[in-house]
DNA sequence: ACGCGGCATGAGAGCGCTCTCAATCCTTTC
DNA sequence: GAAAGGATTGAGAGCGCTCTCATGCCGCGT
């Protein structure tokens, strides 16, 4: 049944009138049925199909203090967010998690640089159950803006910032997998390893470098052989001229990002590099476009659509056992990392 | 202030005791301070500061009819929304026009064939005051969920299913770029002229091929010169295989989004011919991607973001008027396309 | 036949907010 | 100085739903 957009939808009392009970037992059917006599169950239902009658959330979600829905925020310029297919990825996975659930998915986009106000204002109103954030830098106000709300919340990547110990987060173990991709490139025959990092205020970004460092021969290391890409396609184009300036005698390239790879096979090849016969590549992420690049990129393999979904368990998990539940206690989870050997280095 | 999540977050009426005032003066002063004497407003001001207060959507929801949210929904699997920057773009747009108006942008996601459902019952729920749809399939099942929910609705491109005529929407003139491009690859001498579409049960993709044939010397039209790539970057890798197969002396392409343009050209390294020297391509979008193409691609200009922000706009007007307003009753608009040429024809 | 436990149902009190309407208080004007 | 008129403020009735508690009904044991 369509209603017009002027004429009031019907309320839960309109169907207790039209089935002949009280508002308290189309209560109780709307919301499963329990405790109501089979015939008398049926009647409801047939009025609720007949009036067309869907209960309104704001009503519902006043008096039961929820709202059914989970509040996702991501700390970067939608730019980011949409060119990057690591947040589509890990969307997805808590997207899959959370409708299983039966739980809406609310993305919050914070599109100025004053957005996290906004973004604080809509938390601490009540809109949603929990927070789950990520890509996080360092001194970001959005934690701050999670914690005032007094929402459960999940991070997606370790928290780096003071007094975050306590915290819920997801995490690949970046430390390791970056430790393997240098590993490969030195196990290849390459010398002079260099790096193009992500934005140093992030962990993920903090940790692979230190991976790298970890695996480097000593004796090799360089800081010319040290760019920053930001993350973004552009940035690794840019910190790939740069690193050809500072060490023209660079064989290898662990690059953080696939994204950031793209980029940099772009500037390798247009300055006459080839891949891999002069330059090993090895990027980091394993998302579509690695596979798509010419030559396909070796690169470091991490589950995101995984983490997406451990990311939505987690904070269910966390939202099923009330607030002051200490027992079964959700934790922190690392994944794994593994290394993809194609054919860029 | 910071509330433990335990306790209860304060009320309007805690602020108006706290401000020796009543609950209604409390309200109007949240609500901008209207008729409130300046001397009292500043001490309920100060209350709601001190306490921390926020009010409670919920409530506010429940009294006023209004969400102050508007829902974006793409009937695209999230592979896809996340793959093309072509949503990234338009989101961009509805984003920023969204907020500058104070209302909150809700995404909701299709993951399954059957999510249409669980999306017609978070409309019709009253989550949000109107609803954006884009990127619709000829018989797709939204539309009429947004209809049955009452809620004034605006779409993204021009719909192509039967009742539509009074929808409201943005679109571009597809037809007419596409006449354009094709145009040009005649211009430059092109004579077998191929064409890479998108799933032709959208009006976008039909309207594409419409202006190709339009523009096409019919003496060479020929359906082997057809494919459908399904706006995917695979999608446009396999089509372009296809036609190499189909008809081996083409001489030129129209891909009908830049996504697919980037695998059609990938398809046409693979098989060694040349772009342009062998074969011209020209594209869709002029997203990102399309300069980064090697070689950088000529296109057809539409500007999403703006598109998005016309959506944004023209549902707030309609918000703004009210159930039945006649007067001042906002129109479908369609925005002119350019061809921007580059290096790839 | 009576009382009791258990299940199904209804009555009614809010949840926190907005908004109408009446009451109050100042000015202003004659 | 008093009445009129406007600006402030408060009281109170809901918005639609959930949930507790009281009530009524049944079959059971004694």
């Amino acid at each position: 049944m369509v209603h017009a957009s002027n004429e009031r939808r019907p309320t839960l009392e309109a169907v207790a009138a039209r089935a002949g009970v009280s508002r308290a037992t189309v209560s109780r059917v709307v919301n499963g049925g329990a405790g109501v006599r089979g015939e008398v169950r049926e009647r409801v239902r047939r009025a609720v199909t007949d009036l067309g009658y869907v209960p309104n959330s704001a009503a519902r979600s006043l008096v039961t203090r929820r709202t059914g829905a989970v509040a996702v925020v991501i700390a970067e310029p939608e730019t980011r967010v949409f060119a990057d297919p690591f947040f589509g990825r890990q969307l997805r996975g808590i997207s899959r998690e959370l409708s299983a659930a039966d739980t809406q998915l609310l993305l919050l986009l914070q599109e100025t640089r004053a957005g996290h106000e906004r973004i604080g204002r809509y938390l601490s109103a009540g809109h949603a159950d929990g927070v789950l954030m990520f890509s996080l830098h360092r001194d970001d106000p959005l934690p701050a803006m999670a914690e005032a709300s007094g929402l459960p919340t999940v991070y997606g990547g370790r928290p780096g910032w003071a007094g975050a110990e306590r915290a819920l987060y997801v995490d690949t173990d970046n430390r390791d997998g970056a430790r393997q991709a240098v590993r490969h490139l030195r196990a290849r025959g390459r010398r002079r390893i260099a790096v193009i990092t992500g934005p140093l205020d992030q962990t993920s970004a903090q940790d692979r470098l230190d991976g790298y460092r970890d695996a480097l021969d000593p004796a090799t290391a360089d800081p010319r052989l040290i760019a920053d890409g930001g993350f973004t396609a552009q940035g690794g184009e840019r910190a790939m001229a740069e690193l050809l300036a500072a060490a023209p005698d660079l064989d290898g390239v662990f690059v953080c990002s696939d994204l950031m790879a793209s980029g940099a096979l772009r500037t390798l090849r247009a300055h006459g590099r080839r891949v891999p016969e002069d330059v090993g590549v090895v990027g980091y992420d394993d998302l579509d476009p690695a596979a798509w690049t010419d030559p396909p990129l070796t690169t470091v393999r991490q589950d995101v659509e995984e983490m997406g979904r451990l990311m939505a368990r987690l904070l269910l998990r966390r939202l099923a056992a009330g607030p002051g539940a200490a027992r079964d206690e959700p934790a922190p989870v690392v994944t794994p990392a593994t290394l993809v050997v194609r054919e860029s280095g």
